[in-house]
DNA sequence: GCTCGTCTTAACGACATCTTAGCGCGGCGG
DNA sequence: CCGCCGCGCTAAGATGTCGTTAAGACGAGC
């Protein structure tokens, strides 16, 4: 998910982080002093990093400041020390979070969930790819062959649905429940007219291969494109 | 320096928290509950929002994840619930940051200007230049081709959302959130009315395209000159 | 208290979209 | 073989959305 570059000089709590986090599915690096972790940041350019402050070289403040001489890195220091005035120290130094040990895991996990979310502000929004055809979710923008779709909304409404579950069959129910609400349960032909305009447009804008598919009697589905 | 707005219901902290910010040279504003709170949210915006999670009629975390629909603002939690799961649930609905009360006034400082740090970078360019329009955020102030255009407050107010987030679709309800407050999320003719004016000022001061499109049904956005 | 600018509300035409209806096709079972 | 059902498709009236303009309501400043 996310690449993590932690700097810490105990072996305990790295093993520990680093079983953490790749539980939560990021990918680790580990440094174990100053020097290590500075040649680190510019190699491997990792998406955050988790920094102890008791270094064996140097101060972990230190390396913050070196750090912010040339990246807006987010920066959540981990340290043993309680003291307020360590944490504003480290904050005012371009830390972005403070967290003392013993830290409690899931409240590390959701800051630095907070810290991501913040620092990738162009949001990896979701856009679906299959094949030539590109769902996006956020922008409500399809695109066949990277040219734009111009869709109804009832028409991206449906696509998007099957788009979600790409490749699994949606019933008639589900579809006229997700798209039209729970009055238009059993008006399946709905379904038939918005399926036609939406078949032509994505025909017409070049996509060769018919990818929604029916299922008699039960649903449609849409084909998954082999990769 | 920076306008904060801080939701609390107990004068005692509000009193606290004011004459602490203003002493750091902050503009503070204060709401009582959360109704008051996402009003003045839209009124004023504010550049950072302090907030308590017990509020007498909405729980703190339906703030912030209301917010979140339409807002990246920085969101510092300040509670007495020292439980982690409230941490994480805060954290994982859109704050960027959580403090226990009781809190030290040095520490919630540095962590305020950690968040804002990180803010203002977008703040940095606070004028917008989308081909010949340009948009200057802090003066209020628009230009078509270098000549200014007059534009009532709510004019300017529509199109700086738009500007701020160039290219991407704006619903009808966060741009109804954004300019009007949360009273007036269905009104959307409110939207057609004065776009209209917005158009028709741009179209006379030489913007000879269109760049406000609509998506039918969904909202507006603001296309991006090929750079 | 008046004037001016701005916002709200209302009304209307134009246009796109949705709904409804109808027709042809093909598979299936009687 | 033939009627039935589900499906794809098209056409046309109904509905909704949008853009625009104008008139009344409101508030700020003098």
């Amino acid at each position: 998910m996310s690449r993590i570059l932690v700097i810490d000089d105990e072996p305990q709590i790295t093993r520990l982080l680093t079983l953490l986090l790749e539980g939560a599915g990021h990918e680790v690096r580990v440094a174990a002093d100053a020097a290590h972790g500075l040649h680190e940041l510019a190699l491997s350019q990792p998406d955050l990093l988790l920094l102890d402050l008791g270094l064996p070289d140097r101060d972990g403040v230190e390396v913050v400041r070196a750090l912010r001489e040339w990246s807006q890195l987010p920066v959540l220091v981990l340290s043993a020390r309680s003291d307020p005035h360590d944490k504003v120290a480290a904050l005012d130094h371009g830390a972005d979070d403070y967290l003392t040990k013993p830290f409690d895991a899931p409240e590390l996990l959701a800051r630095l969930r907070a810290l991501l979310r913040r620092v990738t502000p162009a949001e990896q929004q979701p856009v679906l790819a299959l094949g030539k055809l590109t769902v996006d979710l956020a922008a409500h923008a399809v695109t066949v062959a990277d040219k734009p779709v111009p869709l109804t909304p009832i028409e991206f409404s449906l696509l998007a649905q099957l788009a979600r579950h790409a490749g699994r069959v949606l019933t008639h129910a589900h579809l006229l429940q997700a798209v039209w609400g729970p009055k238009a349960a059993d008006q399946s032909h709905y379904l038939r007219v918005h399926f036609a305009h939406l078949r032509r447009k994505l025909r017409r804008a070049g996509l060769d291969e018919e990818i929604i598919r029916n299922e008699p009697g039960i649903g449609y589905r849409l084909l998954v494109p082999p990769s």
